[in-house]
DNA sequence: GTCTATAATGCGATAGAC
DNA sequence: GTCTATCGCATTATAGAC
């Protein structure tokens, strides 16, 4: 669909997602917003209520369906009767979040990056409301893991899954800041499809580790 | 040195160390600064001449001597003679983030968790000034990687090694958000030597694994 | 160095015509 | 639904007295 044929609320939400993962949320004004999806100042609050609620709406309209399909991965998975390992519980969480990536229709690269800018920001809106929408995804992804991970004490998963969720999720930002802890010519953060390369066994390296620290 | 007797510079970099962390640079506001670090609000302009360059100062106060500690443990590893192992080196960078952490004279935990933000949140005055500071980081850092991980190719080494600041920064800054990922109440994720004893083998696990991805 | 007062600008939100 | 105009408020920054 073309940009010039969208409706005004999707116009916005657009304009929003993306300035706000490059600006933050704060520093990004309505008028900037309306201006580049161009549609009227006033058109936010007759859509969406207040800036908060936009920034609300932004987040659960790629949320929501993202969330859906990770469980989804997990059912098929776990029903399909093949052998489960961690590699392929990791996978029902990234092939998702690989696809919202590298589609640019669905400004997916933006939104993934605007998610981790988010949990960073702990912006009041998602201390409220993101726990809930992701209830059945913790208690999901808590199961598949300790069923593939059976070694390992409570804490311990919940801290490795913790170390690894943020990983992850750090990972798919692909913040160019980060590449200043290395040869920046030689990491290039931006493509999807290489991070997720090198993210998957490091992070299976760290779920799977034998050691415990002392 | 107790807070009343601190001088208004001084004041004023601790407030603003503090709300910055909590709320974001642009969701603070001079006057809640000045406020609670009860100075007038004209001081900050006299002492540092503008918001941003409040901010700035407020990272090198503690960035400049945390990098300079850095590099000299890694002076003192390099020159004992001993074994030099991927704990080791990781250690020389581990150990003075965990006393900045674990200080509240330097509000430590604070500037940790500012750092980790201020990445995040990619901020323009940082991209400028922040590489150059961290150029001679970089290079030891590099450097003393490439030697204990010898079997590395050089880009998977960097990869690596994004990967595992990027989650040690993410580790430190112990947001509580990132824990709906995880049971909420296992994982105390504030508690700097909590945090550390299960991101060491986490971040070994990943750095020294010999399985690379097809 | 510290203060008051204020300039200059931008903000989110809304009223009301169409 | 869309627009103009504007309200009320907060912001950074500064001028100038002390």
């Amino acid at each position: 669909m073309d940009s010039a044929t969208k409706d005004t609320a999707t116009r916005i939400l657009d304009a929003a997602e993306r300035l706000f993962v490059e600006h933050g949320f704060e520093a990004t004004s309505l008028r900037t917003i309306t201006q580049q999806a161009e549609v009227n100042l006033a058109a936010v609050n007759y859509h969406f209520g207040s800036k908060d609620a936009l920034f609300q709406a932004v987040l659960v309209r790629r949320l929501a369906p993202l969330n859906q399909q990770c469980v989804a991965e997990l059912d098929v998975l776990e029903k399909s009767g093949a052998p489960i390992t961690v590699e392929g519980v990791l996978m029902t969480f990234i092939r998702p979040c690989l696809a919202l990536s590298k589609d640019p229709n669905r400004g997916g690269a933006m939104f993934v990056r605007l998610l981790s800018r988010t949990f960073v920001e702990n912006h009041r809106l998602i201390r409220d409301t993101l726990p809930q929408q992701y209830s059945e995804f913790v208690n999901r992804y808590s199961k598949a893991f300790s069923r593939v991970l059976p070694g390992l004490k409570l804490e311990e998963l919940a801290w490795r899954l913790h170390l690894a969720f943020g990983l992850m999720f750090n990972a798919f930002a692909g913040n160019d800041v980060l590449k200043i802890f290395v040869k920046s010519d030689i990491v290039s953060a931006r493509d999807p499809d290489t991070v997720v390369r090198h993210m998957i066994p490091f992070v299976i390296a760290g779920l799977t580790n034998p050691a415990t620290q002392s």
